[in-house]
DNA sequence: AACATCAGCAACCGCACGAGT
DNA sequence: TACTCGTGCGGTTGCTGATGT
């Protein structure tokens, strides 16, 4: 049984509320109180949902709204708050006395998003400001589009450390756009952090820079992508390259698997990649067994299918342990979106080498995983 | 001056959740 | 236990003014 929409919605009115509308709203809500929206508009005489009056009073007329810029220091608290807690606008506000989370989130798509969408994204981003950067609204991720549309300079990328939802599979003209393959120099050439914001410091903190020259460190950080010292072994893809960079960065290696999980594996007669023996290895969990090559991050299990170096899928430790094999390909689980056609990893020619694709591939999966 | 594009923001939509019945 | 209702939240849409060409 479908629910009854909130109001009913035929003969009322939408759009931009008017100085008298307002004026009866703030007349009612200061008589009566805040609550029952849903019979406010009849009580109050408004031809308005209910859901409608309530967000404009929230958002707009409620007395002890701030008004004026976000200045510095709650953007400040902004950014903090959400390298925390995410987009948990409410929250958010709650911290910010006088400021909704409309506001908020509307400051941060507009603002705060591009701020860190300008840092050029081989290097490394906390990853909750990254994630969130991905997860922002439609215009912001349009306007980029457009902004980049004719520029060699391509925002985003990065990653977290909030704790990172396993992504839903993102739709390629979504979520390609914002993998590696389109904010990484044609070049992969090293760039330069942006200096003098309060974001940029707090990359650096992220970074572990305390102690460090912050030249050096602006110039000489890492850059998260795939360059010549990265190459490929074998020609497959290097995952342990990638994780042995996640390590260092974001501290995945501690966290990887419980020791439980490590025997449940080991009983599966899993052996080392490298030597045979059973169990995982020695670097972070990179084993092989009959299902093919596989990586822990948390409770996911980055796969590959035996005899298939590029074809990487997520599974959940649940479908692991139980042997979901048939069930790597849920599209919710799968990476292959990452490569799916050249469309997800930038136009490929036919004069590109193989391994300029490899690198964009790696590049790719690097961005995702770093998100 | 006219048009196109961009940016900011108010408002809407759909879903989730808790309380009440 | 199942259902409805009220509310809150996050994501998305679209309007409008500013800016660029």
């Amino acid at each position: 049984m479908g629910r009854a929409p909130c109001c009913e919605k035929v003969g009322l009115k939408r759009g931009r509320w008017t100085a008298e509308e307002d004026e009866i709203l703030r007349k009612y809500v200061e008589a009566n109180g805040e609550g029952s929206w849903r019979s406010l508009p009849k009580n109050a005489g408004l031809l308005r949902c209910g859901k409608s009056c309530r967000l404009r009073w929230i958002n707009y007329l409620r007395s002890d709204l701030k008004r004026g810029n976000i200045s510095a220091q709650e953007e400040e608290i902004i950014i903090n708050l959400h390298a925390s807690l995410g987009n948990r606008w409410s929250l958010i506000a709650g911290h910010l006395p006088g400021r909704t989370d409309n506001e908020i989130k509307n400051y941060w798509n507009s603002h705060l998003s591009r701020k860190i969408q300008s840092f050029r994204p081989t290097k490394f981003i906390p990853p909750a400001v990254a994630a969130a950067v991905r997860r922002t609204g439609r215009r912001t991720a349009r306007s980029v589009a457009k902004k980049n549309k004719n520029s060699e300079l391509k925002g985003g990328g990065g990653a977290a450390n909030t704790p990172v939802p396993m992504p839903t599979t993102p739709t390629p003209e979504k979520e390609a756009l914002s993998s590696t393959a389109e904010w990484q120099d044609k070049d992969n050439s090293c760039n330069v952090i942006p200096e003098s914001s309060p974001l940029e410091e707090r990359l650096m903190e992220s970074l572990g820079a305390a102690g460090t020259e912050e030249s050096e460190i602006r110039n000489t950080t890492p850059v998260f992508s795939v360059t010549e010292e990265m190459e490929m072994e074998n020609g497959d893809l290097c995952l342990d390259d990638i994780m042995e960079d996640l390590n260092g960065i974001v501290g995945l290696d501690e966290e990887r698997e419980s020791p439980g999980k490590i025997e449940e594996r080991e009983s599966e007669s899993c052996r080392n990649v490298d030597s045979g023996e059973k169990g995982s290895s020695g670097n972070g969990n990179h084993v092989v067994d009959d299902r093919g090559s596989w990586k822990s991050i948390g409770e996911w299990n980055l796969m590959s299918s035996p005899g298939n170096s590029w074809e990487w899928d997520w599974c959940h430790d649940d479908d692991t342990l139980r042997g979901g094999n048939e069930e790597w390909g849920q599209e919710e689980n799968t990476l292959s979106w990452l490569w799916d056609g050249d469309t997800a990893t930038g136009d490929c020619t036919d004069g590109d080498s193989e391994m300029d694709r490899r690198r964009e591939k790696h590049n790719a999966m690097l961005s995702w995983l770093m998100s």
